[in-house]
DNA sequence: TTGTGTTTTATTGCCTCC
DNA sequence: GGAGGCAATAAAACACAA
């Protein structure tokens, strides 16, 4: 009796903690739930299934985790919207959100929401073609999900923070993404990929499609004026435009498609609008990461104002409520891509170890002292005891979930590209150069010989940094085709998983650039 | 050390679609 | 009716400030 109750309470106790007790996932699992949801946010019930098995959780968790995601998604949707309404007002420049499909202000019932038009068209047709693709593409199934549709004020704002995100971790630039596909030099709308081709054609299409052709003119007008560096900082296009310059409808610039970074125009250049525009902090979590991650990861990263010549106002400004939201979130994005080096996939990303004391030393980061340590923990003294992350490095390499590669592979090019470096070059010059900073940096360099400003010239002319441009630059080339093939196999995601089985073993990681140094240093060199 | 705020996870109920 | 999804809610985990 007394033993069976005893029995019992132990029963309860267990199953309390087993169920009540939330248990938080591990940065390995993050990273893995956040790249295939960068890849597909709606998963098919097998993609659960495999991603459960992956990753050592159950369906029900991995489908509540998708869940959540969206909704929490979804909520920095809404604040961005409401951060963008308000800017709407002031800006008066042209905005996505004004097109009247269901504004913020009819709310984001989900149900209300994509009645209007097909959201999931709109963000994965329009602004991300290569997704459509993969998923919507190949998996029609995922068509049942009304909610992939999730409401006008979804699309736009779905392609903003989330879906930006998204690009980052897949190593998809999508600041590279969407001129080079939507907007060539001509102006035509090249496919990036002939599925691509085959939906867009070159219309605009998804987003774009929503709109008229006057907007859509505006909003090309905007792209060739701020060429691929529209996309830097902001928001896909049509959520943020007050960002945009004064005058950014008023004066293009004479092909600037072909001058990503308008250095032909030292005032656009110098333009506060574009500092601020590169510094401004957002409540969509993918400035937050971005930010977060230009700001705070490393403090040679912090003296040098790159993307920004303002970098150090921007910290200034920063409100240190703000800077805690970017901290908070960071754990979870900070596990996509935005932290090349330093990721928790000890096993994927071989030298992990140095790089990461190197970043996880100098900044008292929630990051680094949250999930970030516990990821430094796998990376250097946990022998890569955790279970999950152990297996999940096995299976990477050997497998991995659809999407999972594009991170790896981007990570485990930024470790290579990283270690040809000497120390000082690695932190002089930012380690975790992201496209848009080494793009940032060349210009910057251009601002500050400009400008003349000697720290900054201390800061970006100095020989390893200038080093490291040309040599990132050389590789990045290299590894174009790389990756650009890797593009090429995507299929059905679990086709593609079978696949990237095949692939993998065979070149186990090549060493090639991810997608968004391809696609920047395309866009460097072609520009 | 404690209080507070934020984020994440788990659960539940309702809705929609097939 | 079942499956899947969303929204609301509660609670745990965590970081930071006082």
């Amino acid at each position: 009796m007394e033993e069976s109750s005893e029995l019992q309470s132990e029963e309860n106790k267990v199953s309390n903690e087993k169920n009540k007790k939330r248990k938080l996932k591990t940065p390995a699992q993050l990273k893995a739930l956040e790249n295939f949801y960068n890849e597909h946010k709606y998963p098919t019930e097998e993609m659960k299934l495999v991603l459960a098995e992956e990753l050592g959780l159950t369906e029900k968790q991995i489908s509540g985790w998708f869940c959540h995601r969206r909704l929490k998604d979804k909520r920095l949707m809404k604040d961005e919207a409401v951060a963008n309404g308000r800017q709407d007002r002031s800006s008066g420049v042209i905005q996505d959100r004004g097109s009247g499909l269901g504004q913020d202000s009819c709310g984001s019932s989900k149900h209300a929401d994509h009645r209007y038009l097909d959201p999931k068209e709109v963000e994965s047709h329009g602004l991300y073609n290569h997704e459509l693709s993969v998923a919507d593409m190949t998996h029609g199934c995922r068509n049942r999900y009304p909610e992939n549709v999730s409401g006008v004020d979804d699309t736009s704002s779905e392609s903003s923070s989330f879906l930006q995100e998204r690009l980052f971790s897949q190593g998809l630039d999508p600041y590279d993404m969407e001129p080079s596909r939507h907007l060539t030099p001509n102006g035509a709308l090249p496919p990036l990929n002939p599925k691509g081709a085959v939906n867009m054609g070159h219309k605009p299409s998804g987003y774009l499609k929503v709109k008229g052709e006057i907007e859509h003119a505006a909003i090309t007008a905007v792209k060739k004026q701020l060429g691929r560096h529209y996309l830097e900082d902001g928001p896909l296009l049509g959520i943020e435009f007050d960002l945009l310059p004064p005058g950014a409808f008023e004066c293009q610039t004479a092909d600037p498609a072909n001058e990503p970074y308008s250095a032909t125009n030292p005032l656009l250049l110098n333009s506060p609008e574009i500092s601020a525009a590169k510094r401004q902090p957002s409540i969509s979590s993918r400035y937050d990461s971005y930010y977060t991650k230009f700001s705070s990861q490393d403090p040679h990263m912090e003296g040098a104002d790159f993307g920004s010549l303002h970098e150090t106002d921007f910290q200034d400004k920063q409100d240190k409520k703000a800077r805690q939201n970017i901290k908070q979130r960071q754990p979870l994005y900070g596990y996509t891509n935005h932290f090349p080096g330093r990721n928790s996939f000890p096993d994927l990303y071989e030298d992990s170890t140095g790089e990461a004391s190197a970043y996880n030393s100098t900044k008292s980061h929630r990051m680094s002292t949250k999930h970030g340590v516990e990821g430094m923990r796998s990376d250097s003294a946990s022998n890569h005891s955790d279970h999950y992350e152990e297996k999940l490095a096995v299976k990477q390499k050997g497998l991995m979930l659809h999407g999972y590669d594009n991170i790896n592979l981007k990570n485990m090019q930024r470790s290579e590209h990283v270690k040809s470096k000497p120390s000082s070059s690695i932190r002089n010059s930012r380690v975790p150069m992201d496209t848009e900073e080494r793009g940032l940096s060349a210009r910057m360099a251009k601002e500050e010989m400009f400008k003349g400003d000697r720290k900054a010239k201390n800061t970006y002319c100095n020989v390893d940094g200038a080093g490291m441009l040309s040599n990132e630059i050389m590789v990045a080339k290299r590894a174009k085709v790389d990756m650009l093939q890797q593009y090429n196999v995507k299929k059905s995601p679990v086709a593609e998983m079978e696949q990237r089985k095949i692939q993998r073993s065979a070149a186990d990681l090549p060493s090639s650039f991810s997608e968004d140094e391809t696609a920047d240093t395309n866009s460097s060199l072609d520009y």
